[in-house]
DNA sequence: ATTTGAAAGATTGTTGACAATCTACAATCA
DNA sequence: TGATTGTAGATTGTCAACAATCTTTCAAAT
């Protein structure tokens, strides 16, 4: 990817995709916790600016379905409900089949290299039980995969859908330590048949890995929480 | 659908959110064309508000695709190249697949029905050649499936990602009465899947109807245009 | 004790003005 | 003639003030 001069950063940038960007940070960063209110004021003073560029960032994230406005009442943090989650869950599923048939097909050998090299990763995560950094390596083998599709729009659809899967995560305070060593074996079978270039079980396995992923949060989640 | 009162309908809605339905509607009636610039000043006049309303509008727009903005010169209707509309169309399969499986599990009777009116109601504008007509029966047939899919994130994705198909059609300045009769047929066929409670069917032939149809319009721009 | 109502404070909605940037065109020089 | 520089006008980016709405508080009445 190629850096961008700061010259053009400057250029290129408003200040309210600037405020967009680092609300956007904080929400899915859990900074601002779901159904927080966001007020316009704090915001504006905090960041150094007016508050009309704030109005405008809270446009944006309202679009990308990261917070929800109520007129004269202010906006908020969106929260995600159970249903919705299952409603957004399903929409996912269907892009990552998606990315599944088109990677099959496209994805290029330098492509598959760094995707396996991250499933190795995952490997040395799981053994480790270290939860943060499984995650964080999840993502970026998820999106690593999106990317091999060559679809520009489905790798832009794709991430909104995981952010507002995000904020269900915050909202329910998941870990998930327990079903690593389920994933792993999925990833793998993912990669091989990406791989083989077989578009079909690709397009399954991806499928049906985000639907598992949905039953499995669902189970941990009847469980009695635990501490974090 | 429960009708909105008038007095919700001044008290949920800022002025933002009005000029942006308003730039919406003439973006995809048509009346502001792709690569046409939206000039804030004239916009805040013509509608009769200020600068700022306008402003939080077109950062929702350039969220949702509708328009693209470039810092210091101004926002324009979006363009949608060839590539980009393979790429969206691709997505809109995925989410049509989804919806066909959804609905052909979920559907009620009544909706059915009310689909089945609509099929025939594309038969009569087929025959009468009446392509306006059988465009918005078209319309209405993919929203009413996606309504009876029973999922409200996929409606909405689904949208989107039909307005931003709209553009490229709105800048190839599309006609297509001589496909009817082939759309047909992926119509009964559909319905058909989708009442049998067939899912596997319902999600192959909506995927494959989109990407058809896709193939269809690239031929038929391959053409040499006819005048309207 | 609960509820009703009004006033004060805080927050959002909107506007108009100012600053920064871009565009178009004319004047200047090679 | 052609390129370049400079200036004027137009347009966008940002800000601060004003208006409208909501929330909170507290006192009065039932």
């Amino acid at each position: 990817m190629a850096t961008p001069t700061p010259i053009d950063l400057l250029q290129q940038n408003s200040l309210a995709m600037l405020v967009q960007r680092e609300l956007e940070r904080r929400i899915l960063g859990g900074e601002l916790k779901p159904g927080s209110k966001l007020n316009e004021a704090d915001i504006a003073g905090t960041l150094g600016v007016s508050r009309g560029p704030v109005r405008e960032a809270f446009r944006a994230l309202d679009q990308s379905g990261l917070v929800r406005t109520e007129k004269n009442r202010g906006v908020f943090v969106r929260q995600v409900s159970l249903e919705e989650a299952n409603d957004i869950y399903e929409v996912r599923a269907a892009l990552e089949g998606l990315i599944g048939r088109l990677a099959a097909k496209r994805i290029r050998p330098e492509q598959l290299e760094k995707i396996r090299a991250v499933v190795k990763r995952m490997h040395a995560a799981s053994r480790s039980l270290d939860a943060e950094a499984y995650y964080a390596l999840n993502v970026e083998f998820h999106d690593r995969l999106a990317t091999a599709a060559g679809n520009r729009t489905l790798h832009d659809k794709y991430r909104r859908i995981v952010n507002e899967l995000d904020l269900y995560r915050r909202e329910t305070l998941m870990r998930g330590a327990e079903n690593i060593p389920l994933s792993t074996r999925d990833h793998e079978a993912i990669v091989n048949a990406v791989a083989k270039g077989d578009e079909k079980l690709a397009e399954r396995l991806l499928f049906d890995h985000v639907i598992d992923s949905r039953e499995r949060l669902h189970k941990a989640l009847a469980r009695p929480a635990r501490a974090a």
